[in-house]
DNA sequence: TAGATTGTTAATCGATTAACAATC
DNA sequence: TAGATTGTTAATCGATTAACAATC
């Protein structure tokens, strides 16, 4: 009987939950930046466009803080909830491969300390661009990489290559103990099962947009027709 | 009665079913390159880590050309149905405001041509951007932003500022006519309900590996112990 | 007290998966 | 013909929403 089960993160939610969760920590940031103390579920449903009995279930899925009738919750009690449950308190070492336009651009991002995760080192094969940093994180020569892995306990590795060295990156770093792979290639990654693997697709994106304007489009023609 | 309803991007299909479809597309795309002419459900469902049958249906809502028993899909029609259902085949103007780090990126990135996007326009505040250029994309004045908006019918606004600025750029968006919004900042944006807004997150991602994470290294802390 | 709000249990809705007939 | 494969209909699974009792 381990102090296990109690551990924020090891609470079971569903995927749909877990995507909402960091949705409502920033609101909430922005709410407490005004001032604010409490917060309804209602108030956060209302501002965010999503049903107010979802927004309580997942609100008490990730923190036990708990809200009271007619208050709501405490803002900073929940902030402090969320950033547990998202182990955003926790700091996670991350590598990254592949310094082109995107993965300058992440390096650069300084957004990812306030999740928990640290970019420790980053990796090219281009000889000019090894041994310069970009905001304080060093380039190294991509064979360095097993090295490395072994030096730091590294949790996350950020996959910014050409698709088709994306796989041998890939494999390079679970060779380095490395057990989650951010990927942002378009290339399909092949993993062991124990592996976590998160593509970040931006054509996905930009189908779904695409998709829907073109319906929208259509719908608005097929309307004119009528009049 | 209209030829609308025959039109590809008309039919509807579900969420889910519309992100992996991009997924399918990258995939036939490797395989024709590869010299194959043909495909099974199951073989990319077995190359996915997905569902067969889920693949068949996915397919047979985005194309109504068919497999053959047998011999699977022909590659190249279904790579062409799904880019027309996709609406990869249609250009759709962008325009992108904030010329930042991410900003500048996405203005270099080339594949958004592939997907039938392409930015017209970008603009900044900075008077050191305006009049510049980056990737051929020309940066003006934000100010600049209804008469351009007035002058070509765009249909995409991408926001990449930060986040206190992006409803009042989504606001003038909106006044120019774009129905589409995709966007890279962290702000809930408000929109009338006839607009498309999708955000793109990048904390959401990190926060769901960063869970998994969690999870996953706590679980084989707790197989440790029992040993 | 009355009413806003929480949190849970039950009902609905939608997506995935299984079973199976059709066919190349 | 036999077997791989498609495509559809039915069953299952999971997430969202509705209903309601509890409470501040």
């Amino acid at each position: 009987m381990n102090t296990k089960q109690n551990d924020p993160a090891n609470r079971e939610v569903s995927k749909p939950t877990l995507r909402r969760l960091p949705v409502y920590l920033n609101y909430l940031k922005t709410q407490a930046a005004l001032g604010k103390k409490t917060i309804s579920a209602t108030a956060v449903a209302a501002a965010l466009g999503l049903n107010e009995v979802q927004v309580r279930k997942d609100l008490s899925a990730a923190s036990k803080s708990g809200g009271r009738p007619k208050t709501g919750y405490n803002i900073v009690r929940l902030m402090a909830d969320l950033e547990d449950f998202l182990g955003y308190r926790s700091t996670k070492e991350a590598i990254l491969v592949g310094v082109g336009q995107l993965g300058s651009s992440l390096l650069s991002f300084s957004g990812f300390e306030a999740c928990g995760m640290r970019i420790a080192a980053a990796f090219d094969n281009d000889p000019n661009k090894i041994g310069t940093e970009i905001s304080g994180i060093r380039i190294y020569n991509i064979q360095d990489l097993p090295y490395i892995c072994k030096l730091i306990h590294v949790h996350i590795g950020i996959i910014t290559t050409k698709p088709d060295q994306a796989q041998n990156v890939c494999n390079t770093m679970l060779d380095g103990g490395i057990r989650a792979i951010w990927n942002f290639s378009t290339a399909h990654l092949e993993t062991p099962e124990n592996v976590i693997v998160h593509n970040e697709n931006l054509a996905v994106s930009l189908a779904m947009i695409s998709h829907d304007l073109e319906a929208m489009l259509q719908q608005e023609e097929g309307k004119d027709d009528t009049q």
